[in-house]
DNA sequence: CGAGTGACCGCAA
DNA sequence: ATTGCGGCCACTC
């Protein structure tokens, strides 16, 4: 069934429920798809309060680095990330970010 | 309902 | 190179 009434926060769930273990997505590519290109800090609030079973990990910045208020804070992200095979340096930035990048499929439900 | 804050991004100086 | 500022939407007070 078509949902025809999509608030910008409902279709950001859908795309970070929608990435695959191992990718990750920055906030702005999110906003953009979600329909706001320049609404990357919207997506930020929404992982703040939105909800926790979602895969909030595989969002990071457009550098591909962590973002600050992760729960539990930069280390835990990394481990979490590690653990799906996404290689981090110490500086908490993803090495080969683009090739990790998630891209979502224009055929989307 | 108004104002302030915020896990960001892009551009100007 | 760094700093500052506007903008987007959701949430709190």
């Amino acid at each position: 069934m078509t949902k025809l009434s999509s608030s910008f926060r409902d279709d950001v769930y859908r795309l970070v429920a929608d990435i695959p273990s191992g990718r990750v997505m920055t906030y702005g590519d999110i906003a953009a798809l979600a329909g706001h290109p320049y609404a990357a800090r919207v997506v930020g609030q929404i992982a703040h309060f939105g909800p926790e079973h979602l895969p909030w990990q595989r969002v990071v910045n457009r550098y591909g680095g962590l973002a600050r208020g992760f729960w539990g804070g930069k280390e835990v992200h990394r481990q979490l990330l590690e653990r799906e095979g996404v290689v981090i340096d110490d500086t908490y930035s993803i090495v080969d970010f683009e090739e990790y990048r998630w891209k979502p499929e224009t055929h989307l439900s």
